[in-house]
DNA sequence: TATGAATGAGGGTTCATTCAT
DNA sequence: CATGAATGAACCCTCATTCAT
């Protein structure tokens, strides 16, 4: 009898998938060896293949699980609303803040460039992941002009997607600008043109 | 006796270049070979190493030629202004629309994810590159700003990084959704917010 | 206070010289894996080295067995004698129609190739095992010719060679051209030769 | 323009095929390396995949050579035929002696081997090979016995099976026996049944 | 004893780079 | 200058074997 638990395995694959995150976004996803992640993870080259099928199967569940994680970050913050408003800008705050660390922006940009290259799953998953993104938030728009928090003239999926373009905009050039750039203050200040906005439509 | 001429070897450097562009932005850096480059030029693969040190010389003259081709479309697009509220979208626009498309955007992506990555040469050439672009644009609000056309009180860098992002990430969405997005459209509905943020404010 | 028989044992490596000599025939020496091994023997893959060395063991074990399995049929057909020359071709009828499935014509081709490369016990017991074949068959066509069966002029050693030959190459043959050929027509043929020549002899 | 001629490039590729003949039978198929094959061509690893897909390609080349080897030698044969019965013998005696060498021997069985294996292309090549040897002896037997020398009740096909098998299995013999074997003198005694065999049946 | 996770050497293959022609 | 054959290091992956449980 194994005395090897299912929780084992649940945390070798975890290990091995964080490694490779790890590892993914700080050397690139084609220049990252099989035998680095495994360093990382603490086990050996071969180990991996006991877990995941090879490199491509490790890249898709670290793409997975990235966006995984920020759709959970996102189906929890539904519940903190306070005005719609607010509720849409803190889920831009969320994504952009909480979420947004070096190896997540490097990993997302991988994933937008391999989705538009390799096509097939990788391509379907990335487009369905941003469609989800661009609804939720497009949801929080409306239900704040049903509140009359902005103006009924603005298109709530135009506005979803420019925070999320936002999003993914400032996380970029965070990694280009380094420290000196503060992604909040920006995306403090497109919600204060945002408020404007609306005021200024009455 | 030279009978190679510098309008020659200008030619190879330019055709190797614009080769290298294509492969890189299609196939990705890492998986892009320098045979496919040599290819695409219609030369040998050994004659790219008598115009390019190697193939990280070449993907950093990419960059740069990039970088280049963004900054001329600037320097252009400053005369055509009107107002100087409408300069300043329209260099949006026409970073935009004029200049992201696939291969751009992929190049650009590549591009600051190298940066984040390698340090050195082209480290300090993307983040001198997008300082440049924000500087631009700042220069444009501001001027604004003195005509009166947008309310003073708007950071005039932080609207201008605003743009920035929202030029890059509404490249990613393009990227990652195809063809029934329409970028252009998202840009004119960020223009409307800022202009009823500026009316609102009198 | 050992609880595990001899006869447990033994039959455990039953069970696994009969996976390995399936996997062997079917994948092929080198091909074959451990696992593959273990799985079709229902054990774990480190069960095995409980019973035998490691593969190459497990090889000579599989080649062992199959000159065992022959070296008994023969022996039993030994008894079942009419008149000589039927005991001779009996004995090629039993080794070519009972014993040579495809599984027994792969391995024993993958047994005569393993001899002449590694040299060593495997290449003496494939000669050994040839010699006594060889010899069996030869004592049938000794006899046959006292019993004047068969013409004393041919070498009973020959002949010997030749029926053994003959198995081996149709095995081959078999494997090669699949159902549509019947190597037992052609043992009967070379039978009829045979009997026609001592015929003409005299 | 390149300096490298059509015959130099011929040439590479019969140095590398001749050395992967070598090497696959002196080692097995598929214990056999790329670098050894490579080495014993005098050429870096890496050059082979110049003028063959891979190790697979390598091993159907190696095999589709051999096949020809021996047809090409078999079209010869066919010219110098005094007497069909002789012919027929020739025939065989051609195949046993001039070919099989060790390495001949080595490679037609791991042929087979694959043939039965791998199915496709080897299988179909393989069979159409041996259906090709066995046509060819089938009419020296059919001229043979038009011409009186052998017994018209003789089935030509199943003759020429015969003889093909012969010369496999003595292969195979020799193999496993060595030197002390004389594969010819076998073919010798194998001709005079035959002929005996003949003569008796008027 | 039995298990199967882990190891790590080694194989096939690719490709940046060099250099004889 | 241009060519493209050749090199060889490095990658992904497999699998015989070991060993903690």
């Amino acid at each position: 009898m194994t005395r090897v638990t299912q929780a084992h395995i649940d945390a070798r694959v975890e290990s091995i998938r964080s490694a490779a995150r790890s590892v993914f976004a700080r050397r690139g996803i084609e220049a990252a060896t099989m035998s680095e992640i495994a360093a990382e993870a603490g086990l050996s080259t071969g180990a991996i293949y006991r877990y995941f099928q090879g490199k491509d199967d490790l890249v898709a569940a670290t793409f997975a699980e990235g966006q995984e994680r920020t759709r959970r970050a996102f189906e929890q913050a539904r519940a903190n609303s306070g005005s719609m408003l607010e509720a849409m800008l803190e889920a831009g705050r969320l994504a952009l803040v909480e979420l947004r660390d070096r190896e997540t922006v490097c990993l997302d940009l991988e994933c937008a460039l391999s989705s538009a290259r390799t096509g097939g799953v990788v391509r379907e998953e990335t487009r369905s992941f941003r469609e989800y993104a661009i609804g939720l938030v497009e949801g929080f728009v409306f239900a704040a002009q049903q509140a009359g928090e902005i103006p009924a003239g603005l298109d709530p999926r135009g506005l979803s997607v420019l925070l999320n373009a936002l999003v993914l905009g400032l996380g970029i050039i965070d990694l280009e600008m380094g420290d000196e750039f503060d992604a909040e203050v920006m995306l403090g200040l497109f919600s204060r043109i945002v408020l404007a906005a609306g005021a200024g439509a009455h």
